[in-house]
RNA sequence: GGGCAGUUACCCAAGUGGCCAAAGGGGACUGACUGUAAAUCAGUUGGCAAAAGCCUUCGGAGGUUCGAAUCCUUCACUGCCCA
C-alpha cells in the first residue's frame, strides 16, 4: 500500500479534539513512514492494556483493531501489558474496590485477555511484554528526572484532573505518576508510534512526546482513537454503564445488540471496529446520504461483518438469518437453548431456572408487562403451572425451548 | 494534629424522627409505534408473597426511642479551612 493510503488507513477514527494536532500528527506518521521505508524497517507501534478487566467488549477492541491495521501494513506491534499499575492498584475509582493484584493474577489475565485480543490481532505477528520489566527498575532519582519535566499546572489543566478538582473529587498524588509511566514504556520501547483512547491524549501526546524527547529519542506519533459509544448511541461503550456489547456474546446476541445501536453511531462502528477501508466506508455513507442505501441494511451489513470478526463469516450470516428470522418474519430463531421442565414448575419458576430472569419479582414484572410468550401466545398468569412445551419468548431477543 | 461539611438504590441526587422500599433525573427493562432502531407515548426498576403484607437496604459497628436514612457514640473513607 502505498504511503498516501497507509496514512489514510492509520488516521481513520482517529479523534484529537484539534484540528491541527491531527494535522501535524498525520503528517508526522507520513515523514516517519517515508523514514522507515528508507531504512527498510518498520514502524516500532504499541499500545497498553490494563489487564485488570477479563470480560472484554467491543469497546476494549478498538485500539486492537488499530493495532491490527499496522500488523497487515506489516508494521511491528507490542502489546503492553500494564502490570506494574497493576501491581500498585489505583485507588482513584473509590466506588470500585480495586484490590492489588498479585503477579500471578495479573499474569493470569493478561493470559485471558490476550486470548480474546487474538481474535483480532495476528498471534504471530504480537509481541507481548510487561511494563513490569523496566518500570520496576527505575531508581528514584530516575524519577525524579522524569518528573522534572511536568509542572503541576500540566496536570490540573488536564480535564479529567480539573473537573475531579472542580467536584472535590480526590486526586492522588502517585496517578500524575501514570502519565510518566507510560511515557518511560514509549522511551524503554523506543516506540514510533503509540495508540491508545481520548482519555490517553495527554499521557500520549504530552507525557510521552516529552519524556521522549528528554531522553534523547524521537517522539512518537500518537494515534489516538475516537470512542465508541455504547448501545444507547450517546455514551462510552462501558459494562458499569450496562450499555456495552460483551465479546463473549453469542453470535446472535452481538449481532442483535449492534443492530438496536441508533443509526447516527453507525459512522463510529465503522470506523473503529469494522476491518473496512476507508473508501467502503465512504461508499456506505454516500449511499446513505442519497437514500440508495437503507440504514436497516447498513446497520445490517455493520453487525454482520463484526459479528464475523468475532465468529467466522458463516456464523456471522446465521446470526443475520436468525435475526431476520425474529424480526422480520417475527418468528423464533434456528438455534435456541433448550430447557427441560422439572415437575409442577409454574410459569415464573421456570423463568428464573432457565435463568430469563433474575428474580420471581422480575419475571413477574415481565409477565405483567405482556413481555412472556410461549408460541407466540402471551402468557398472563405468573403462578400458573407451567402450560405446555414449546417456545418460550422473553422480551424481544431472549428465547428458550422448553420440554 | 484541630475545626467544619459530607458518605442514600446501577449512576447523579432529594429526604433531617412515623405518611420512606425512600422524591426527581439519567440509565436499564417491558409494551405501543417503526426499519431493528432513533424520536414519541405508556409502564416497570430491592427481595419474598396471589394478595393483605412481610423481610433486607440509606458508609461500618453499637446505642437512644413504641418507632431511625433522619438523633447520639464510635470507626472508616472523602472534601474544605486552620496548623
Amino acid at each position: 500500500m502505498n504511503i498516501e493510503d497507509q496514512v489514510a488507513l492509520l488516521m481513520q477514527g482517529t479523534e484529537y479534539g484539534d484540528e491541527q494536532l491531527k494535522h501535524n500528527m498525520a503528517n508526522e506518521l507520513r515523514q516517519r513512514l517515508i523514514e522507515a521505508e528508507k531504512e527498510h524497517r518498520p514502524l516500532r507501534v504499541y499500545c497498553g492494556f490494563d489487564p485488570r478487566t477479563s470480560d472484554l467488549h467491543l469497546g476494549h477492541t478498538v485500539p486492537m483493531r488499530k493495532l491490527r491495521q499496522f500488523q497487515e501494513l506489516g508494521h511491528e506491534v507490542t502489546f503492553v501489558v500494564g502490570s506494574f499499575t497493576s501491581l500498585i492498584g489505583d485507588p482513584s475509582d473509590k466506588d470500585k474496590l480495586r484490590p492489588r493484584l498479585t503477579k500471578q493474577e495479573v499474569e493470569h489475565n493478561a493470559q485471558t485477555y490476550s486470548e480474546q485480543a487474538y481474535k483480532i490481532l495476528d498471534r504471530n505477528k504480537t509481541r507481548i511484554r510487561f511494563n513490569s520489566e523496566w518500570l520496576s527498575e527505575l531508581t528514584f532519582a530516575e524519577l525524579i528526572d522524569l518528573a522534572s519535566n511536568f509542572t503541576l499546572q500540566q496536570f490540573i489543566t488536564r480535564e479529567n484532573f480539573r473537573k475531579r478538582w472542580e467536584n472535590g473529587d480526590p486526586i492522588y498524588l502517585h496517578e500524575t505518576f501514570y502519565a510518566i509511566m507510560q511515557g518511560f514504556d514509549a522511551h524503554a520501547l523506543k516506540t514510533d508510534v503509540q495508540v491508545g483512547g481520548t482519555d490517553q491524549l495527554f499521557n500520549i501526546v504530552t507525557a510521552a512526546r516529552k519524556i521522549m524527547t528528554s531522553q534523547g529519542d524521537k517522539p512518537n506519533i500518537a494515534i489516538i482513537l475516537g470512542i465508541l459509544p455504547g448501545t444507547d448511541g450517546e455514551i462510552k461503550m462501558s459494562k458499569s454503564l450496562g450499555n456495552h456489547i460483551p465479546l463473549l456474546s453469542t453470535p446472535e446476541d452481538m449481532y442483535g445488540k449492534i443492530m438496536s445501536i441508533p443509526d447516527k453511531a453507525m459512522g463510529l462502528y465503522m470506523r473503529l471496529i469494522t476491518r473496512w477501508a476507508p473508501s467502503r466506508i465512504d461508499e456506505i455513507e454516500k449511499g446513505l446520504k442519497s437514500g440508495d442505501l437503507h440504514p436497516r441494511d447498513a446497520k445490517m451489513s455493520i453487525a454482520r461483518e463484526i459479528v464475523a470478526i468475532f465468529y467466522t463469516d458463516e456464523i456471522a450470516l446465521a446470526a443475520e438469518k436468525s435475526f431476520e428470522k425474529i424480526f422480520q418474519q417475527k418468528d423464533i430463531p434456528e438455534k435456541i437453548p433448550v430447557y427441560t421442565l422439572l415437575p409442577d414448575q409454574t410459569v415464573v419458576e421456570v423463568l428464573v431456572a432457565a435463568g430469563l430472569v433474575t428474580s420471581k419479582s422480575e419475571g413477574r414484572r415481565m409477565i405483567e408487562q405482556k413481555g412472556v410468550k410461549l408460541d407466540g401466545d402471551t402468557l398472563n398468569r405468573f403462578d400458573a403451572p407451567f402450560p405446555h412445551s414449546g417456545v418460550l419468548q422473553v422480551g424481544k431477543r431472549k428465547f428458550i425451548r422448553i420440554n
